[in-house]
DNA sequence: ACTTCGTGGATGTATAAAGTTTACGACGGA
DNA sequence: TCCGTCGTAAACTTTATACATCCACGAAGT
């Protein structure tokens, strides 16, 4: 019952790049400062990309900005670009996993805790999680370029 | 971001001896009902035992039993015992795993997130699941002893 | 004494997460 | 036009851990 660490690389840059949403940013300028493996960096912003969030540019000069305003871009958005659909126990495809499906009285709550879950990363967005940072409030951050 | 198989067990095997919190079922009768390997339900079986949520009693008509009713038996407790302390992310306590950690501008959404995890879990009781168990309703469920 | 049955720890395995490597191709500037 | 930059793509390696199994032990009832 984790966020996966790539979960929390894909928000920690899009925070980054929400500081300056009008700016692009290469993948270098993204992992050195949100101290991120490069090439595994270079994976998570291609499920960004496909899922439209962010759009990139090859070449010299390329790299990576913001396709909508943060504060229109929800975490819910960003959590299933990087995890897929949010599922919080996986008895309701995989048949095989629990014989006792029809019979589950669990589900009730699962799907409690996957409705408070979702509305809590739907009413959150990238921008209000800039508001939060602290390199935007004048705390020593990681330092935006310029 | 998913519920582990184990903690699925333990709330499986709960809400079976919750159904006759009077009686004693042991490790077989469980295993065989919920469909869980014997040996892995051992292991589960030991934390509840540790946590103080069953009482087990060895040897020949051994088996479990429930400590307290089941509508006092929060799932929070059960969650607890088998995952340890609620955390969503963890970079908590490992300092190494995030270098940004004093600036970090998504834990106060962690925070909410787990917050309302753990209302949730605590707000459900297995009682609760009880009543929501088709067997309890005349469902054609696992069957109870006798 | 003998059988039952939970305990405890060691060990194995399968799957997924995390990270790496390499080749490629688009692009912009000298 | 050629060169260096930089994102793309896919295969691959590594590491971690959830899940499961095995077995020797000892408590307890008959």
């Amino acid at each position: 019952m984790q966020v996966s660490r790539t979960l929390d690389y894909a928000v920690r840059s899009l925070i980054y790049m929400g500081e300056r949403p009008d700016l692009k940013f290469s993948m270098k300028q993204i992992s050195e400062s949100q101290h991120i493996p490069q090439n595994y960096l270079a994976k998570i912003m291609r499920r960004l990309v496909n899922r439209g969030i962010v759009r990139s540019k090859v070449g010299p000069e390329g790299g990576y900005i913001l396709r909508k305003s943060p504060a229109d871009l929800s975490l819910r958005e960003v959590y299933e670009a990087i995890e897929g659909e949010i599922r919080i126990i996986d008895c309701m495809d995989e048949e095989s996993m629990c014989a006792l499906y029809e019979n589950c009285a669990q589900l009730p709550l699962w799907d409690k805790l996957k409705a408070s879950m979702i509305k809590l990363l739907e009413d959150t967005t990238i921008g209000d999680m800039v508001e939060e940072s602290p390199s935007r409030r004048g705390g020593r951050g990681e330092g935006l370029p310029q």
